[in-house]
DNA sequence: CCCGAGGGTGAGCAAGCGCTTAGATCCGCT
DNA sequence: AGCGGATCTAAGCGCTTGCTCACCCTCGGG
């Protein structure tokens, strides 16, 4: 039913490098949960019991329920900023650069809008050290974008009048959708990140 | 410190309807804490803390702790719908109006930002009743916009090929300022409402 | 055949939770 | 002055929370 099971895609099996087994079970249990409870709502034994095991074998996985969350947001986050910045470094001229980090990443968004809400959504649930390090993650996807916007300035292709503002804006915009976004909804994903690449073009196009 | 207190404008003044005056000081103090930590994260006696009152103070005022929230939301999502449906109804084209919604919108998003993030991102903490009134509002607010597309792509003043699709792009740009926005960062909030008005412009201009 | 180590459990602890209750205090009214 | 309702508090009830601990399996190597 998730994204993860729907693709034989390796790059698309966020879990596939968790081992062993119970510790992945227990991680997608929680990601479930903390999606549709949210983190603080989200209690112990109901993790453990999705995972269809006792509250305390949890403990022998993980040392604390925010080491669990920790691990999802680490993952999402290097996930999200692998798109991105494959995309930014990636061939073609700007604009087709943008239009493909917007499509992936609106796309991830999407798809994995469970695990993209608890990687959004529950940044301040970490602990300072924690936060600290996704922050940093966070610091080069917003840099990936700009690079781009910052290219196709310079190339000639966008008119961009505030770079950075415009910046913050199709981020924005792409993580939104991790809020919005319902599987049983009317669009695909891929139906989404087409939309929003086009939306996204129109925003920094040259005026004529 | 608050958006309320800068200004005298009483359309501003979000919580002045709320009597008596200790029932007011609980709700500006749960709205508080509750952008702060989150909903279920915050507890009665951090709320009656906030507002220098012993915690049974808060069920003299409020029923539950859920009660507290919906009322937050219900203003919330009413002050929203206000400045929408004002713009959508207003005077001047679509172009116009269009500008002045988003304006408005983001604005409000970014001045009570504390209030937008409880209003915009602890909707599911509602009780299904409660919850089921506050998504019709949100529908209304929705209808307002999509109300400004439609115009504007019958007077050929826009182009915009996927209506509804747009009309949550839009909506979603603007509500997720209330997740990012920072009272201590670089932009007011007109500033950022002036911005967000010309990208949107953009995501909908006849392309010539 | 026994061993030891690692994965798992049932029971439960200390702390904190939302909320209630009995009673003190305040204040406008007659 | 004395009453009645509204407001507020100290204390605490019953329950749930994150997490721990003593113990039990299972299983590969001597």
């Amino acid at each position: 039913m998730r994204a993860a099971e729907r693709t034989a895609d390796g790059e698309n099996a966020p879990w596939g490098e968790v081992t062993p087994e119970a510790a992945r079970k227990l991680l997608v249990a929680a990601v479930e949960a903390f999606a549709e409870r949210g983190y603080h709502a989200t209690t112990t034994r109901d993790i453990a019991g999705r995972a269809g095991m006792s509250p305390a074998a949890l403990y022998i996985h993980y040392k604390t329920k925010e080491e669990l969350l920790h691990r999802i947001s680490r993952i999402g986050h290097d996930r999200a900023l692998a798109l991105l910045t494959a995309a930014a470094d990636g061939e073609g001229t700007a604009a087709q650069r943008l239009a493909e980090a917007v499509h992936s990443f609106v796309r991830w968004h999407a798809e994995g809008h469970t695990t993209a809400r608890v990687v959004q959504y529950e940044l301040d649930a970490l602990g300072p050290e924690h936060r600290a390090e996704i922050v940093e993650l966070r610091r080069r996807s917003t840099a990936a974008v700009r690079r781009i916007l910052v290219d196709g300035v310079r190339d000639g292709e966008f008119d961009v009048p505030d770079v950075p503002g415009t910046t913050l804006a199709v981020l924005s915009l792409c993580i939104d959708v991790a809020r919005w976004f319902n599987a049983a909804g009317a669009r695909t994903p891929d139906e989404v990140g087409e939309l929003y690449a086009d939306l996204v073009l129109r925003m920094v196009a040259t005026q004529k």
